[in-house]
DNA sequence: GCCGTTTTCGGCCCGACTGTTTTCAGTCG
């Protein structure tokens, strides 16, 4: 069956190969907005398909709709077979070079026939594109560039905490210069999405000249991309990206909120500043006779155009505007309001930190409950633990437990393995013997569907299972998770009063902010975990609360904002039907 | 091609930077 990712990239073929036809440019957006809404779906289309209810899935109306149905039944696309015959598919991948867009590769095609990224390097290296209307030495110089850059930019989307560091690391640099008065990261890193395509930063400085060359001088860049007043483009040699604007203070807000984005966000806002009179750029809110309301802070753009502060976590045109406009939004969780961590590990099994040690970065970060959920027998390269050394840990924390009481509640639990045959690594009597119980998929994750789902229903229903831990076992950006139903997931969760996690490890984000916000509707408790490894891993949480922040939590959705009583008598005497 | 508490037809955000141009087109975010 064609899954979503697959529908989504044949509205995106559609959308690039009607573009370099000449087709209006509306209508081409429509198929790519169809795309990027198809990818956001918390269920597969075929399942809204078979349910008739296609046309509402944003951006699909009819003309889409009978595409989606044609695709899902025959495997094929008449409309887009009449397309490429038309117009060649490969030339798709030519508008993928930077500085290269639909017009500049219809040029080369109509010209001189080029319909592969090869022939357009020969003929570039040939010096025959530099004669074309429009083009030049210079505009010749940048397609090789722009191949070459293709090149080394297919690792695509970095993991958010990998670009973390980095940022902030560029934060210090750019704050420290002298004249700015405030530097503040913006994109899809503020945005704190699980991937990140390139860095956005914006400073507020009356002068920005000095800046520009100060950032565009450091000695880790490979080449600098664009440099004007306003905006400096650079690539790094890590091959990281970066984008930097200056503004002046007194325009910082406006300015804030575009970098920010997200692009549909910002369209979004921009209508609602239309109909309170102003058009809303970065640089200010303009009324209509042309006089600018300035924005030092975001706080009042949102204000003059009608808005609540929306934070950033939600700012992807998931219905956001909409939300602020009918005062819905969520009141989103905070950092501060997680109390326990429920899924940590120790030297028992593949931790690097002792029981007492990770106790103690724990306490250090201010948790007043800690799990300590060490891999289970059967998973050997995790140092998995027999029921006889799961005995004997239960000895060590009930005497650590004496040690630190009244500065932190230890939990004795396990993160037990779902095994590939559906079975549970622990039998029911000993897991009645643990405090708290979080059954994860290792192994076997190529199962089939209907298998797969199957083996964690099991876990769900489980009495004694209280949360699953990275339902997907997803790793970003190189494993896609286990094929899993999760609808059916969510809604036995929900039944069964399962937590389900958002492990809080940047690798893992999983459950995703799509996935989480899902089960939220459908009455899911989370889990937000750092599945800490080593005492340090403890800061992983902000991570995973952002997680939770996208998909729209607030505090009460999440069993770690619960007071320790509370959380102690769910553990107890949760309700299982 | 999609969409509607100002619309079922007529809209659909706004600007920076580059290169090739003497006022603008293309690309990008």
């Amino acid at each position: 069956m064609i899954n979503n990712r697959e529908l989504a990239n044949t509205f995106t073929l559609i959308a690039d190969l009607l573009e370099i036809k000449g087709e209006n440019f509306y209508k081409t957006n429509a198929y790519r907005k169809a795309a990027e809404n198809l990818l956001e779906l918390s269920q597969e289309a075929h399942q809204i398909w078979e349910d008739g209810e296609l046309q509402s899935i944003p951006g699909v109306g009819k003309a889409i709709a009978d595409k989606i149905d044609e695709l899902l039944r025959t495997g094929e696309l008449e409309f887009l077979n009449r397309l490429t015959a038309e117009v060649p598919a490969s030339l798709a991948e030519m508008v993928k070079i930077p500085d290269l867009g639909p017009k500049k590769v219809k040029l080369f095609w109509d010209e001189l026939g080029i319909t592969t990224v090869e022939e357009l390097a020969e003929a570039a290296k040939a010096g025959k594109l530099a004669d074309l209307p429009g083009m030049g030495e210079k505009s010749q110089a940048r397609v090789l560039a722009g191949i070459e850059a293709l090149g080394r930019r297919q690792t695509g989307r970095i993991p958010l905490g990998d670009a973390w560091g980095f940022g902030q690391s560029q934060l210090m640099f750019l704050r420290a210069l002298p004249g700015v008065a405030a530097a503040e990261m913006a994109g899809s890193l503020r945005r704190m999405r699980d991937t990140i395509g390139d860095l956005d930063i914006l400073v507020a400085a009356e002068d920005s000249e000095p800046v520009m060359e100060a950032f565009s001088s450091q000695p880790n860049i490979s080449h600098i991309e664009g440099r004007g007043p306003t905006k400096t483009s650079v690539e790094f040699s890590n091959g990281l990206r970066a984008q930097v604007w200056v503004h002046p203070p007194q325009r910082f807000g406006t300015a804030l909120q575009y970098a920010t984005g997200s692009k549909d966000h910002n369209v979004r806002v921009r209508e609602q500043a239309l109909k309170k009179g102003f058009s809303l750029s970065e640089h200010a809110l303009t009324r209509e006779d042309g006089t600018e309301l300035l924005c030092a802070s975001e706080e009042e753009v949102y204000q003059a155009v009608g808005l609540p502060f929306i934070p950033p976590e939600l700012r992807e045109d998931r219905g956001e505007v909409q939300a602020g406009l009918a005062g819905t939004l969520p009141r989103l969780i905070k950092v501060a309001n997680i109390l326990s961590d429920l899924h940590t590990h120790s030297t028992w099994s593949d931790g690097r930190g002792s029981i007492r040690e990770m106790a103690e970065a724990a306490i250090a970060r201010g948790r007043k409950m800690l799990a300590v959920t060490d891999h289970s027998q059967s998973l050997g390269i995790g140092n998995g633990l027999s029921i006889e050394r799961l005995m004997a840990q239960k000895e060590e924390i009930n005497q650590l437990r004496q040690e630190f009481q009244g500065q932190i509640t230890l939990l004795h639990g396990t993160e037990m393995e779902i095994k590939a045959d559906g079975t549970l690594d622990y039998p029911d009597e000993i897991l009645a013997q643990l405090d708290i119980v979080v059954a994860s998929l290792h192994v076997a994750m190529r199962q089939p569907r209907e298998q797969v789902t199957e083996r964690m229903l099991t876990a769900i229903r489980n009495p004694h299972v209280d949360i699953i831990g990275h339902p997907t076992n997803r790793l970003i950006p190189d494993r896609a998770g286990a094929d899993l139903d999760m609808e059916v997931i969510f809604q036995a969760a929900a039944e069964h009063g399962t937590a389900l996690e958002i492990n809080a490890n940047p690798q893992r984000l999983d459950l995703n902010d799509i996935h989480a916000r899902r089960a939220i509707e459908l009455g899911v408790l989370l889990a937000v975990d750092t599945d800490a490894h080593a005492p340090e891993h403890f800061d992983f949480l902000p991570f995973g609360v952002a997680t939770a922040r996208r998909a729209w939590a607030a505090k009460e959705n999440v069993i770690n904002t619960w007071p320790v009583e509370k959380l102690l008598g769910w553990l107890e005497n949760r309700p299982h039907p």
